[in-house]
DNA sequence: TAAAAATACTCCATAGGTATTTTAT
DNA sequence: ATAAAATACCTATGGAGTATTTTTA
């Protein structure tokens, strides 16, 4: 049996005439015919009284009638359903990040997510970045978000958020004075910092720019969240280096500072599994996509705006 | 979209593997292979996940492939109710019967037909011989039960029980002496007779039968009932006669007796819609023939048992 | 390199069309 | 007599086959 008949028959049943059917099915009506008397053979059962001259349904045609109205359905509402899943409108998907992403990045991504994909059920889960590449890597979350780059031949990543960073220094330290503090200042100074995590976190990036800038941090403690370090640098253990969109924790005991001869940035990323072909998670990569080419017009903008609001903020 | 696509589509993802599916198919591999292209294409979702060497569903895969099985269970359960329909087995049967089709022949046939057919509801409606006729031409009821033969062009019948008329007479009548009654003792007799129901009832056979003995009865009251019929004639207005089997209700006051001379009996008839096509109606009519084939074997034995019994038992 | 899916093409089974007959009112 | 369905026969679309290439592990 194929759908054709089950098609075929709704509608001569609905019109209760060969002809009338033929004509809305766009077929002959001899086709019709044939393919009608097929169907009843295959069923070996009459759908049709054909004894007057108006057909009429028979009782198992009345059935039928009702049955296949209801697969029709019933193949359209799963129809839209598959399509919607297949979009990626529909399903769950299953994030981690580090702290920090949560403060900055992350609530206008998801804000942005939830208005365009309200039916994609969110799952978050906060994570240290070597556990976020495990949970990537055992499937247990879609994507994540940490400080990249991040060299990994199963993973693919791309940037968020890029912005400065900030030396962070305890408020009565000789350098708090200054409106900015020349990288080579830091050379001998105690430094608290986010432990190493295979790469995967801060401490890679902020250990690789100091290098760029001709000396190798002395880390005189680690701490796990930023928060840490900055309230360990309050209470005076060391100086620290956080992005510019954590000054937005204004912590007493703490100045913010500029830092000239720093080269570069550190970026936040979203990283996922290289072969993963989830229709939910190209939606969720497609809206980050999206904001970042909304925040392109002024990568400028957005992250001068947060060393500004830093700078001047504190 | 084709019935054939989605059992293809159920078969690859249960397999995982369009080369054993093909082969579960009893089709070639790129048959296969461009049917589910072509569903893909019509759906606009990737069912399957091909980057790997294993093929893989995708979410709208999986979530399709519940449907789809659902679909196919729910057809199989659908044309297996539509063929229990077309075969009679299912459905609702309105019958109709004079009060004393109920006493002999119905009961047997109606068992017979439970037996059988345990899922057609059975809906019994006790009328008169005109009423049934009404109901037959206004489709209320499917068949009907009463004296046969009926002449009527749209109406069809088959004889369920032929049966001697037994005379009653009042047990201090003069002949209810003799062993038999000689037709012609009846010809001054007063009858009571059923009214008559334009051809349909008792009546018309019993005029017709001693017409043909060549008197005309001479009715001096009516009686819907045999029962009523043989009451007054226990008080004495007058002889009647009754098919044989109604003697089983030993009223007292009267004697039932053979009638020597007369030439025939009378026939209790099913009948129905000659355009009627329904299933039940044929499913139960099937098993009338086939009661009636039984008691072939002994027409004999049946009708002369019924008469025996009669004649011995009062 | 081998196993599996995709592609390229060829063929034929059957859905569909046209002309006509049959049937029921 | 007429409208509608069935029948007979023909056409051609597209499903299925064979041979081959492409892909992935």
């Amino acid at each position: 049996m194929e759908m054709r008949h089950l098609r075929y028959f709704v509608t001569v049943a609905e019109e209760l005439s060969f002809s009338r059917a033929a004509e809305r099915l766009h077929v002959s009506q001899p086709s019709l015919s044939s393919q009608i008397k097929k169907l009843e053979e295959e069923l070996g059962v009459g759908l049709f009284d054909r004894s007057r001259r108006r057909i009429r349904l028979t009782d198992a045609g009345r059935l039928f009638l009702e049955q296949s109205q209801r697969l029709f359905a019933d193949l359209e509402r799963d129809v839209r359903a598959v399509r919607r899943v297949g979009r990626g409108e529909v399903g769950r998907l299953t994030l981690g990040f580090v702290p920090a992403a949560a403060n900055d990045a992350l609530p206008p991504l998801l804000r942005a997510f939830r208005r365009r994909f309200p039916d994609v059920e969110l799952s978050m889960h906060e994570m240290n970045p070597g556990q976020l590449v495990d949970a990537l890597h055992e499937k247990r979350i879609d994507a994540a978000f940490f400080y990249v780059p991040f060299e990994d031949p199963a993973l693919e990543f791309a940037t968020v958020l890029r912005e400065p960073l900030v030396l962070v220094l305890p408020d009565e330290h000789p350098l708090a004075a200054e409106r900015e503090v020349d990288v080579r200042a830091l050379a001998d100074e105690p430094f608290v910092l986010p432990a190493p995590y295979r790469g995967a976190g801060l401490r890679e990036k902020i250990e690789e720019l100091c290098q760029r800038s001709g000396f190798v941090p002395r880390v005189v403690q680690e701490a796990w969240l930023v928060q840490t370090a900055a309230g360990l640098t309050a209470s005076g253990v060391g100086v620290t280096m956080v992005p510019a969109s954590l000054q937005n924790l204004q912590r007493t005991g703490v100045v913010y500072k500029r830092v000239r001869g720093l080269p570069a940035e550190v970026e936040l990323g979203v990283v996922w599994r290289r072969d993963e072909a989830s229709a939910v998670l190209r939606s969720f990569l497609g809206v980050v996509e999206e904001a970042r080419r909304d925040d392109a017009r002024g990568v400028g903008v957005r992250v001068a705006g947060a060393q500004d609001l830093t700078l001047e903020g504190v």
